[in-house]
DNA sequence: AGCCCGCCGGGAAATTTTCCTAGATCGCGC
DNA sequence: GCGCGATCTAGGAAAATTTCCCGGCGGGCT
């Protein structure tokens, strides 16, 4: 062991499995410090505000509050936390509404170990910190990329997006987010005219498609 | 350490974080020894012929040669292999077809660490095991419920089934077998019943999952 | 300030879904 | 042959959803 300042890191991820697997790398380098690790967005929120660790890692699928809601809120109280945004999917839109929401990394799970190490660290150090395939995709796609009729969604309509996908009817969405059934079914119409789909299954398979969702 | 024999483990993820966490998991009993770990189903194949572990731990989300197929590949070579399907999903679906491919076990990713390290004692012992939510929800679907939600559909039905997944509109579907729209949105709503779904995302999902049609 | 854009939702018409009912047909066993 | 059940078909009517159109609100940008 040493006696330097080690960084302090929170862990939100609902799969005990993966925590493990993130705890045990991170302690393995000596200069990282897991101080607290949860399985919900609920509870990232709450314990952000106890243990405020220098560097949050933020599983983006969570059930209940949703990684991207989680960031938005943590990030609305305090602006100058530190994100890193992981997830399964390789997927652009995911990238652009993690950042967007306020995360300064984001890495994937299939990155290799050293990647996951380092991506903590710079952003421990204030920078931002993508996975370098990720960064080369995204740079491609910001000059020539076909922009995908998915990056010009807003957030609440990438978010309504995800969950008719998923399959939840428009008024349990809107009781989910608060909203009037009206605004969600409005949403819902808009999204098709905005996707190019004329149905809710042309819908659900372009979600799928682009890894929003899994089938 | 010990000098009892150990249960010698394969471990097959593509996510070198959760192979490290199942590594951790595994070798802080003592009883259990990672004696490989592989990222994709081919490699599974071929290191499997090579360490002929006691048992294998397989991701059944894989990217190339799924989960499935690796199984069943092995199966067919080493009738008596043991292998711990490892998966995201609860869906009963993806345990009927695990075990159908072999699989002598069956947990998630969300499961409690000890189910994890049990399940690969109970296999490596010989016996078959289930996580015990997904084994509750298998007894009452087999007993309750048709094995598979499809297998009950009639021609008419199952027609129907696949041209709404496609993303076709009710009319349209109408027109093209030459039927009133009445009779196909009643079909419909009695697909939803048989199917257990309460959308139309789901119903293509379900589609999708079972191979009818392409996402 | 003025403007644009995203967000939220009401009104009302159009459309779809749902539930109930019922005739026609077909295969199957007695 | 004859009844029986399952399937295919579809209408009527009520219920629910979708769609289109509209307006207000707030935040950012010039």
């Amino acid at each position: 062991m040493n006696n330097r300042i080690r960084t302090r890191v929170l862990l939100v991820d609902d799969h005990a499995v993966v925590r493990m697997g993130y705890r045990t790398l991170m302690e393995s380098t000596g200069d990282i410090e897991v101080v607290a690790e949860v399985a919900s967005g609920e509870e990232a929120i709450r314990i952000f505000a106890e243990v405020k660790p220098q560097v949050t890692i933020m599983d983006l699928s969570l059930p209940g509050v949703s990684g991207l809601e989680a960031i938005r809120r943590i990030i609305a109280k305090y602006p100058s936390a530190k994100i890193l945004a992981f997830s399964m999917h390789e997927d652009l839109a995911f990238v652009e509404q993690a950042l967007q929401a306020g995360a300064t990394g984001y890495v994937t799970k299939s990155s290799a170990p050293t990647i996951l190490v380092d991506a903590v660290k710079t952003i421990g150090g204030g920078s931002i910190y993508l996975d370098p395939d990720i960064a080369q995709k995204l740079a491609f796609h910001k000059t020539r990329g076909p922009s995908t009729p998915m990056s010009s969604l807003s957030t609440r309509e990438f978010e309504i997006f995800c969950m008719l996908a998923e399959g939840l009817a428009v008024v349990d969405i809107a009781e989910r987010l608060a909203l009037s059934a009206k605004t969600v079914a409005n949403y819902t119409t808009q999204l098709k005219s905005k996707l190019e789909v004329s149905s809710i299954a042309e819908l659900t398979r372009l979600a799928i498609r682009h890894g929003l969702i899994e089938a």
